[in-house]
DNA sequence: CACGATCATGGGCGTAGGCC
DNA sequence: GGCCTACGCCCATGATCGTG
């Protein structure tokens, strides 16, 4: 593999802290020619499945999915789950998709057998969340989430698409005049004021306990459950003729370990909601 | 300081994981 | 191992928070 194909995953597979992983993408991305003005992607996809922006825009998500109708493509998916942020786009330089584009890189071992093999499709990134905890004061939205609650519910009866209800609501918010901006603001902050006397005294409680013992316990699960799909997958790989017994045996292995302690945990547990994400 | 993640919105598709 | 359900992710937007 060349450097400038590894990817998010490598990174996260080589245990290389996500700091030191930007830095290493921005030298990259330097010898791309991506100038420091710009920032960079954070890459799930190796270069090799890279497509080309289809449009103009600063939002560069590569998708196989159809534009704005929510619809997607059935044969496959190909995409990068950047931010929302514009600042997060970045152009991938085309020279470096052509001349990767046949070949073959490696990935994650999860991703390995994610069968790419079906339709040369990628497989998009996902992850289980942790439920999130109902006694959790629920977090406060900003001010521009709070306009552009009010605006959507103005411009729900238009008919339009759900890319131009955002745009449209991106302009007015722009276009917004200082008072009423300001208004936005005070009762986002007062929100904001209200959930962190909330969440401190929730953080005294035993669901807050209870809580972080189950986000703990949801974490080592993940972990187990990787490591037994690498196993399902090494078997499948090493002996493909034989591969039924073998599987059959590992899997209900890997069953064993894992589903009776998540799915009654997960039953059981009380829930949560401080939005927690394990992406790494 | 830079930059990714999150939040709301809705519809549709694909995947993880539970269950038999 | 196959079926089925729940839910994550995609699309756009900007402010804000968190992390390295």
């Amino acid at each position: 593999m060349k450097v400038h194909e590894i990817t998010e995953e490598d990174f996260v597979a080589l245990n290389v802290k996500r700091g030191h992983r930007r830095l290493i993408q921005r030298e990259i991305a330097t010898l791309n020619g991506i100038p420091k003005s710009q920032p960079i992607i954070v890459n799930s996809i190796p270069p090799s499945r890279v497509m080309k922006p289809t449009s103009s825009s600063s939002f560069y998500a590569i998708s196989h999915k159809d534009n704005n109708t929510g619809g997607e493509s059935s044969s496959g998916y190909a995409s990068i789950r950047s931010s929302s942020s514009p600042f997060s786009s970045v152009m991938i330089d085309s020279n470096t998709v052509k001349e990767t584009n046949s070949g073959k890189t490696s990935f994650d071992e999860d991703d390995e057998n994610s069968d790419q093999s079906s339709n040369n499709g990628y497989i998009r990134k996902y992850k289980r969340h942790p439920k999130p905890d109902p006694n959790a004061p629920a977090k406060p939205p900003s001010a521009y989430v709070m306009f552009s609650n009010t605006a959507r519910a103005q411009l729900k009866d238009h008919n339009l698409s759900f890319s131009d209800i955002a745009k449209i609501v991106g302009d007015r918010w722009k276009n917004l005049c200082a008072r009423e901006k300001q208004l936005y603001e005070r009762n986002a902050m007062r929100a904001k004021d209200e959930y962190m006397d909330a969440f401190n005294k929730y953080k005294q409680t035993q669901e807050y306990r209870d809580y972080q013992a189950y986000l703990t316990d949801f974490k080592s699960k993940q972990e187990e459950n990787k490591k037994i799909m690498r196993q399902r997958k090494r078997l499948k790989r090493d002996s493909p003729s034989s591969s039924s017994g073998n599987l059959a045996d590992c899997s209900s292995n890997g069953n064993n370990s894992t589903s009776s302690g998540s799915s009654s945990d997960y039953n059981n547990n009380n829930g949560s909601n401080i939005s927690m994400d394990y992406y790494g």
